[in-house]
Formats: C-alpha cells, structure tokens, sequence
RNA sequence: GUGACCGUAGCUCAGUCGGUUAGAGCGCCAGGUUGUGGCCCUGGAGGUCGGGGGUUCAAAUCCCCUCGGUCACCCCA
C-alpha cells in the first residue's frame, strides 16, 4: 500500500459497482448515471438547456464573481500560474456560466436564457461528510429574468428534481437579500446593534463584525443565536421595490403549493447575491445539512465586466449530498441493466465463430457479454448468472457442426436447441 | 488551518495482562457434475497486521514519528 498510488485527499473514483469502502465511492456509476438521467429530464421539462464551461477558468474571474473577500477565494481555491497567466479549478460555476453568456453575448439571442449544468467543481478544504476536494454540482442559471417567476421557477426546479427522485424530507428556506443600495443602512444597523454585545461573541464573529457583519447571522453557536433573535431583520430595511418582488416570489411559490419557511437570518457566501436568497436543507446530512442553495445575483455581470446589468437567478446543488440525502431516505436507485444475452463458448472452432456473431447482435442493438478468459462452461454459465444475464446462448463445436444453438433462458432454466440461422430473430424478440 | 477518533485479507470485522506457521464470514478461484448458473459440500488463492523507527529474548499487541481515513470546527454544494 505505501508504494502504490491512491486518490487525492477529498476525491474519490465513481466506480460500475458499489464498494463499501473506506476511501468510499460515494455512489456506483449507474447511480450516477440514474440522476443526472433525472436531472437531465427535469430540466428539459423546464425547457432548460445544458451548458458545459470549462473546469479551468482565470483567477481574477472567480476572484471577482465571488468576492475577493469571500472565504472560497481567500483559501479554498486551487490555483496556478503558468507564465503570466492565472488559473483556478473551478469552485463553483455560477461565475462562469455568467462569463459564457458575457462573451458569448448570449443576450443577443433576445429572451431569457435558461441553463443548467452538472460538473466537478474544486475547493481546498479538508474534506468531511458531504464535503470533497473535487465534488460535483448541478444547477441552472436563469440569465436575464427580473421577473419574480423566474426566482420562483428556479426554486420549483430544484424541488421537482428531489421529488423525482423520491427525495421527500427536505425544507426551503428563503430570504431577500435587498440591493446593494439597501444593504448598507441594514449593516449598519446590524453593527450597532451586535457592537455592544461584542464582549458575547465568538473571535471569527467579532472579526466579521467589521469586515463582513452579515455572516454573523449564519452562524452556528447557540449562544450567538439566541444574541440575534433581538436583532434587526434585513426585510425592513429592503427597498420597496425589492419588498414587492418578494412578495411576488412567496405568491408564486404557494400558488405551486409549495411550504418554504421565510428566514431573516438566511445569507449566502458569495457577495454576488441580491435580493432572493434561499437554501434547501435536509435534516440527514449531518453538519454539512445544505442540499442545495441559490437566489438572485443582478450584480454578478457588472462584477465581471459587463456594462449592462444582467439580472439573473439560479441555484447550485451538490451531487454527493443528494446521495447521502437518498441513502439516509432508504431511497433505493434502479440497478445497472444486465445484458440481453451471456454467450458461452466451448471448442475453439465454437469461439471463434461466435465471435462474429457477437459482434453483428451487438450491432443490432442487443447488449452481449462473453467471457474473455477461455474458462471451462461451468465458470462462464457462473459468470452469465453473476451477470444476470436475461438469456444464455451456448455454442460448442457439436451444435455448430449441426448449424445449432441452444438458448437458455436463465430465470426459468428452460433450454432449447434452435438453428443458428434462427438466433438473431430469437434474441431481438422480447423476453 | 485546528481538534477528536480510527487504520488486521477485495469487503465487514475478530484477535492487546506482548509468546510458536495471524483468523472468521462474505466475495473470488477450482473441484464435486468427461458440456450447464443460482442452493449445498470440499479444497485453494489472497495479508511485509498503513509505513518507518524504538523498547524487548519475542511486537498486530507497548512507545515515538509519519502517511491515510472518518467526523467536527471553519466554510459551504
């Protein structure tokens, strides 16, 4: 073990079976394979399109999408130079989606753009349950949409998707934010309500009281808690036009019959965010319980660089926790397809004949499987079965001199001699 | 970055008052059926007991270091 090569700290192989163990899996491939299908199909519904940007991106647009200041950038981030130029592995992909539309000029397409993506992203903190180096989102980005809808649309997308997957148990948390205009006098008043009260706060809570005070309303402590429930609530100090998109936002969710908790203390990490702010929680992921998290971001594309704002919204969700989410729900996700047929082989004038045949069945449409190890009949049907392959097709030097095949079928055991001239016609049939 | 716990076969785990060739179940391979799976029986392969150093006549077991894993803080998907 101290020679050989293992994964990074924080990353994990996605492998075809389950594997229990330690440096764990997350999940098989099918898995995999069974929600993006879902998410996938979800998104299509919602006439979302797929966007795939890439994993490398330049620094300064993480740094400014995100925020200098914000904790991701600061020191979670892996980056590199090569030359004059900086990059860093992705650590979310809001910011580049953005980048896309920008330099694309997307916007040019008339209309609102829906998209959505899957993909690895990358943050160096020290991994934990529901927490990896490399871990994978999914998300959508409504780019060009103040329309209140459009934030209620996205938090019903993100709720459609678990509910498809059988996922009931979660809660949505929403809030707004207000604009970068209102956001200043709420501060303010946040600090000199908490200033007073410094003496009871924790070290990194005193610190942000001065450099980022709206983090301190996220926190975890009890006792800093119990300190905020007297505190002002952002909600009054939001202008009134952001008042009334969120009014408008809470209309169109329970008109769609959805039960969400308003939350006055719900901030996000990332400094683009204005006005819609909301989260979705489940109460199985243990400290890391954020499903999915999102709201509005207009201040994003003039952080990057455009010269028009671009109201957008959207959310990010992140794959490894929706499984541990499905697995503590006891959800169980469809097994991988077996194969059609398992071709045993005995003789070599049988083997190489069927090879062959596999091919053009394989060619058709059918999936096939074989052994690929010269092993005697009794390991081969052992591996059909293993396989749970749905029927056998055995083949040995005395059926071909006869031009037959017997096929078995493998649930019942019934077997029969059939010509081979015969075979493709039988296979392709349904069970 | 900080802290706690853990590290014995592919997997799940026994095995510590230090004592001969390190075990089980499952899985894998083979045989029992000279050409037939799932059940059963028999046999087998597979481990430098994470790695290094130390104590000792003797270390999986005690000590130190190191690497890795897990969980939590921080932060966030």
């Amino acid at each position: 073990m101290s020679d050989s090569f293992q994964t990074i700290p924080g990353t994990f192989d996605i492998l075809p079976d389950a594997q229990s163990s330690s440096a764990g899996t997350v999940a098989p491939s099918h898995a995999w394979q069974h929600v993006e299908g879902t998410i996938r199909r979800v998104m299509q519904r919602h006439g979302v399109r797929e966007i795939r940007t890439p994993i490398l991106e330049p620094t300064a647009l993480i740094a400014r999408g995100i925020g200098q200041l914000t904790d991701i950038v600061s020191k979670e981030m892996f980056a590199f130079e090569r030359g004059d130029a900086h990059y860093v592995l992705r650590p979310e992909v809001t910011a580049p989606v953005m980048r896309a539309y920008l330099q694309h000029h997307l916007a040019q397409l008339g209309g609102v753009q829906r998209l959505f993506y899957v993909g690895p992203c990358f943050r160096a903190e020290r991994p934990q349950k529901g927490r990896y180096r490399q871990f994978h989102q999914f998300g959508t980005e409504y780019i060009g949409a103040d329309d209140a809808r459009a934030d209620a649309e996205t938090i019903l997308l993100a709720v459609d998707i678990y509910r498809e997957l059988g996922l009931t148990d979660f809660t949505v948390r929403l809030n707004s934010l207000g604009t970068a205009a209102t956001r200043p006098a709420y501060k303010a008043a946040l600090t000199a309500y908490l200033r007073p009260l410094a003496g009871q706060l924790s070290e990194t809570s005193r610190e942000r009281l001065e450099s980022n005070p709206l983090r301190i309303l996220d926190t975890k402590s009890e006792a800093e808690r119990k300190l905020l429930e007297a505190a002002p609530v952002m909600l009054d100090f939001i202008d009134e036009e952001s008042r009334a998109h969120y009014k408008d936002v809470k209309k169109h969710l329970e008109a769609a019959g959805l039960s969400f908790e308003e939350d006055p203390f719900l901030v996000r990490g990332l400094d683009y965010y204005t006005r819609t702010a909301f989260e979705i929680d489940s109460p199985v992921l243990g400290a890391q319980s954020t499903l999915a998290g999102g709201g509005r971001y207009d201040l994003l594309a003039s952080e990057i660089g455009s010269k028009q704002e671009v109201p957008a919204v959207g959310f990010a969700a992140g794959m490894e926790r929706l499984f541990l989410a499905l697995e503590a729900a006891g959800i169980v996700l469809p097994e991988a397809a077996a194969p059609d047929v398992f071709v045993v082989t005995l003789g070599d004038r049988a083997t190489d004949h069927a090879f062959p045949l596999i091919r053009a069945w394989r060619q058709s449409g059918l999936s096939v499987v074989y052994d690929l190890k010269g092993r005697s009949m009794k390991a081969q049907m052992r591996e059909a079965n293993r396989q749970q392959a749905r029927r056998v097709v055995i083949l040995g030097d005395a059926e071909l001199d006869a031009g037959m095949a017997q096929l078995k079928q493998m649930d019942t055991g019934e077997q029969q001699s059939v010509p081979l001239s015969g075979l493709p016609g039988l296979l392709s049939a349904a069970t």
